[in-house]
DNA sequence: TTCTAACAGTTGCATTTGCAACTAACAAGG
DNA sequence: CCTTGTTAGTTGCAAATGCAACTGTTAGAA
């Protein structure tokens, strides 16, 4: 058996991320949550058409890891909520090619205005140079291991 | 409708540490997955049993943000495997008091081992410098938002 | 003592999730 | 063409999760 005197699984970085992530997302989550019944994987739909405007849910899926079942389920809510349309690509006619619908736009609009203001009341706690170095590390890692 | 031409959801801090948690969390996830069919939820309350020794449920979601369904559950299924024993306070008879077995702490010796391993691979990704920052500013971020 | 409120922990139930197996469409070699 | 393999996306089912309501216990006020 190994006492590992010189390893603290407190500085672990999968635990602290873990960590960080849950505390900081469960106030935003009540947002998008109560404002507009989404769960975490249609806020990231959203969010991903936001700004790419338009993508297939493979491509959701490679950027988010999130599981293809999750997205595609998640996609079929937002659809009969209004907020998205799919076209059948003509030339390959397994893929749905994914936009927001105004009424989509409205909500990622407003969704990113509560993030806004979550982050800076978030920065509150940490320098201006701590939060830019805190979101460089964090794309570092995300790049790296994806 | 705000255009927010000023604000980056991309850079959205809880974003990035979701991204960031689930990413290098996946892997890990396997290990106590694979060798000893541990949910999350008991590979946390193993851990912490690990460094605290001798905690009651109610202190285990107090540190962990989790919900205490799921500690309750993760407490019973641990004793189930002969991880953990649970001894009833006399003086407050409401509380269990929660401690590893010599198998649990076998348990977790072994994946502590494996979590050593994984940071050390991890760590090649970052510098020393900015490992050391990134630890700092997670637990910064926990600290505050708890 | 008795009433009420608070607390630790559990359970029932409905929702969410992950996995494996599936459908439908394409691709490439024969 | 046909076969075989791959891909995008969906579905059935079992497992995990979150919430509300519950049990049993303690604490404090009247």
């Amino acid at each position: 058996m190994n006492d590992n005197l010189e390893f603290d699984i407190r500085e672990f970085i999968p635990y602290l991320l873990n960590q960080a992530a849950e505390v900081s997302s469960l106030e935003f989550q009540l947002i998008y949550k109560n404002r507009y019944g989404m769960l975490r994987a249609e806020w990231r739909v959203l969010f991903h058409l936001g700004i790419y405007k338009r993508m297939t849910a493979k491509e959701i899926v490679n950027m988010t890891k999130m599981h293809k079942t999750n997205i595609s389920r998640a996609v079929q809510k937002m659809q009969k909520k209004g907020y998205l349309t799919r076209v059948r690509d003509e030339l390959d006619r397994r893929k749905d090619w994914l936009e927001l619908t105004v009424k989509g736009k409205a909500v990622f609009f407003d969704l990113t205005e509560a993030a806004q203001n979550y982050d800076t009341a978030l920065s509150t706690h940490l320098s201006a140079a701590d939060a830019i170095t805190l979101k460089r590390l964090l794309k570092v890692l995300s790049a790296k291991l994806a």
